[in-house]
DNA sequence: CAAACCGGGATCTGCCATTTAA
DNA sequence: TTAAATGGCAGATCCCGGTTTG
């Protein structure tokens, strides 16, 4: 789950070397490490294909970016055949601007290999989840490699397939299309794999209904397929162990909101767990406290350590309790910006957490100033 | 009626390493 | 051998409002 508005495409573009010497770029005699034998029949075969002018020519006129392009697939640009051509007036069909699909080809080269018939295919094959061919560019332009990438037609077939059998509805498909849109270029092994391994937790942590809970954990957490099982597996066993927690408990915590933390960087999830712990026990809380935290809310082990503190530190200093947090940690739902305004505002109407508990800090935006608006009048009322 | 509970929605690529195919 | 295909990884929350409850 989550990232960051994803705008670092364009960016990075080190300048690569290979400016001025595209033609016939011989780049034999680079080691000085000595090759033992053979020198002479391999440096005679050394000269690879040059890149391919006109390609080049092609790509430039499109506006696609050479340089970018090169660094990332090397070997598209030596090509004979390629199908630039087509490829741009298919997208352009599809409603592409050019601005798009020179971004799209600059990104992933390799997507003027396809041929127009596979691109037909490959669409069809798409728009059996979203409704409009706009969504999928918009996808295109996004991750231009979660389309491209593969051009095994039968295997996202499969994919499609494979994944609605799981029961998967209409809706958890678009969502996971366009939100993990590299699910669908796994290989269906790939795919399946994962799913026999949520499975097969299900039944050693006893659960009667293995396929559901693969369901369940799945259609909770769209990026679970991007992950190795590797990853998966390493938080389970970790929560498990961090926790005490028997299989009953894991078992609900995944079934629950444990999913959402379970396609964290394992490191990561560790790291923060160390912390947490550090944090809670110099609060004063006992294992068991840290225990019930992470059950009730397990995002809270998605929040980097210097985020947590410092929302926590806030919340201390405003007045309210750790046990008053520990009884609601949905509130460390909200950014520390927003708890801090928010503490400051009651601060200023002399909201009392004790008496009145602190809900009012789990709710929208809305609502607060609402609740605000009201506590003010009364306020007056009561003055006059 | 307000407060509390609870779930859902946005969002997630771009790179590198390894294996496979030609 | 090169290029294509595929797997894997790091990165690191916040907010809203419908429904239930008291």
């Amino acid at each position: 789950m989550a990232s960051l508005p994803g705008i670092r495409a364009f960016l990075r573009t080190r300048p690569s070397l290979s400016g001025q010497r595209a033609l016939g770029s011989v780049r034999v005699l680079l080691t000085a490490t000595g090759p033992p034998r053979g020198f002479c029949s391999d440096a005679s075969k050394l000269p690879v294909n040059p890149e391919n002018q006109s390609l080049l020519q092609n790509l430039s006129r499109m506006g696609v970016d050479v340089n970018m392009a090169r660094r990332r697939q090397p070997g598209v640009l030596r090509r004979e055949c390629t199908n630039e051509k087509g490829l741009s007036r298919f997208l352009q069909g599809k409603g592409a601007s050019l601005r798009v699909i020179a971004g799209i080809v600059s990104r992933y080269p390799r997507a003027i290999t396809r041929s127009v018939e596979h691109l037909e295919q490959r669409w069809k094959l798409w728009r059996n989840v979203f409704q409009t061919d706009a969504q999928i560019v918009s996808i295109l332009d996004r991750s231009p490699e979660s389309f491209f990438r593969s051009s095994d037609n039968g295997n996202l077939e499969k994919n499609i397939a494979f994944l609605t059998s799981l029961g998967l509805n209409g809706k958890d498909l678009h969502r996971m299309l366009s939100t993990a849109p590299r699910t669908f270029s796994n290989s269906v092994e790939l795919n399946k794999q994962m799913v026999e391994f949520l499975e097969d937790v299900c039944a050693e942590l006893g659960g009667s209904n293995p396929e559901q809970f693969a369901k369940t954990v799945i259609s909770r957490n769209l990026y679970i397929l991007i992950r190795s099982t590797r990853r998966v597996r390493a938080n389970i066993d970790n929560l498990r162990a961090s926790l005490h927690l028997s299989d009953s408990e894991l078992l609900a915590l995944l079934q629950g909101h444990g999913a959402d933390i379970l396609d964290l960087s394992s490191e990561y999830l560790k790291k923060n767990f160390r912390s947490l712990r550090q944090k809670m026990t110099s609060l004063g809380c006992k294992e068991e406290d840290l225990k019930k935290l992470i059950i009730s809310y397990p995002m809270v082990l998605y929040i980097g350590p210097e985020t947590l503190n410092t929302k926590l530190d806030c919340l201390l200093k405003g007045g309210i309790t750790v046990s008053q947090i520990l009884k609601k940690p949905k509130v460390l739902d909200y950014s520390t910006q927003n708890i801090m305004e928010r503490l400051q505002e009651l601060q200023r109407v002399g909201y009392d957490f004790h008496k009145n508990g602190i809900n009012i800090l789990d709710t929208s935006r809305k609502r607060f100033v609402a609740k605000m608006e009201k506590l003010a009048s009364e306020e007056g009322t009561q003055q006059l």
